[in-house]
DNA sequence: GTCTATAGGCTGATAGAC
DNA sequence: GTCTATCAGCCTATAGAC
């Protein structure tokens, strides 16, 4: 039975140089410039192969997006162990952004392409990458919650929201809006941090304050 | 001359038609769906016309992404006349997200696609649309510090550019991320307005706090 | 100014020989 | 399994007739 288990693992192995092919071609042009003659060519196969491994090209995306995916997550894991949760929060911030920065083709192909390409990621079952990553965000606010150390009305899964709707705005605009020049994205990533957590440094209540709180 | 001016007036008029048509191209079928062929069969005019008002698609695209950031600002500016600044945030944020969420195209469109697109809507002048409307939230927190309930060592900028991370981060992800099903757009706009200004409700010091403030 | 016609590309995907 | 050959379509852009 080894010549069957042979084939199968040169099929495997294929797979996976397309799958590295790929990766390098968007890494390199882009999420748009990833088409199956040029994917052929850099494998050194026919195009028509291609699709004896996968269905189509749009099979090969998912496989990416996933793959990126667990990349970030990768990436996320060891900056939520802080025990701290305070702590925590700037940590992973910090570890969100910076892979944001360092795979910017990564990070585009999960959070800004086709949404269709995210979709699945998400939802679909509890224990995918996509729900994972985030559970490290609400996890955060649940342990400040459960310490005491938040108001009972407070809403970890919200607040996760809005701070990964912090971070994902200061990756996304940075890569998107290159035109404009502010502060560097780790500086803008503590100063979001220290705001939502303490606050706009200072504040004053003004003369006249119409919404009470 | 009548006639010099009639023919600049159809002249103008085909434009203006020709870039109708585009936009509404772009919002029925996204910005990637924009070809000059589909463009001439919409005008009812031959390809080879277009390239008489326009030097080519990518002119079509950055008229298209002027044109949108005229209407996000103005969709900002009425939202910008509040006196208290904290308000300001709170109707600002929703205006920004609101447009958003009812110009998704547009808004993917100007700030969600081609880096180059962008480029020129910031940086260039400091009286382009880009500036403006990003000025509308520096002042924000401008006329806080003036009124001395912000302390010093406050940046207006940088508040402002972490204020918008916020908002461009509930909306891109949303328009991206449609798997993921979080809370409504505006009720984050709102919490993320309420927290950045007053931090996390009740947050109580750590037994060990391991970052002095 | 506007047209037809076309150059010169690109794409995803498949049939059928080997 | 892999190939060649090809279908069937898309695209931007331009030359040259009218």
């Amino acid at each position: 039975m080894g010549i069957a288990e042979r084939k199968e693992r040169q099929r495997a192995e294929l797979r996976e140089q397309i799958l590295r092919a790929a990766k390098d071609m968007v890494m390199r042009e882009g999420f748009s410039a990833l088409s199956m003659r040029k994917l052929a060519d850099a494998v050194e196969y026919a195009p028509a192969t291609l699709y004896l491994h996968f269905e189509n090209r749009d099979a090969i995306a998912r496989e990416l997006c996933v793959r990126g995916f667990q990349e970030f997550l990768a990436a996320l894991e060891p900056a939520a162990t802080s025990e701290d949760p305070v702590e925590r929060l700037g940590t992973l911030a910090e570890a969100y952004v910076r892979f944001g920065l360092e795979h910017p083709e990564t990070y585009r192909l999960i959070f800004m392409e086709d949404p269709k390409l995210s979709t699945e990621l998400f939802g679909e079952k509890a224990d995918n990458a996509g729900s994972r990553s985030f559970g490290l965000l609400v996890k955060v606010f649940e342990d400040l919650k459960a310490a005491g150390r938040l108001a009972e009305e407070a809403q970890p899964a919200q607040l996760a929201e809005v701070l990964w709707a912090g971070v994902h705005g200061i990756v996304s605009l940075r890569l998107t809006c290159t035109g404009f020049q502010g502060s560097p994205a780790d500086e803008l990533a503590r100063l979001l941090v220290a705001t939502l957590v303490h606050g706009l440094p200072g504040l004053k209540p003004g003369k006249a304050p119409k919404r009470a709180r």
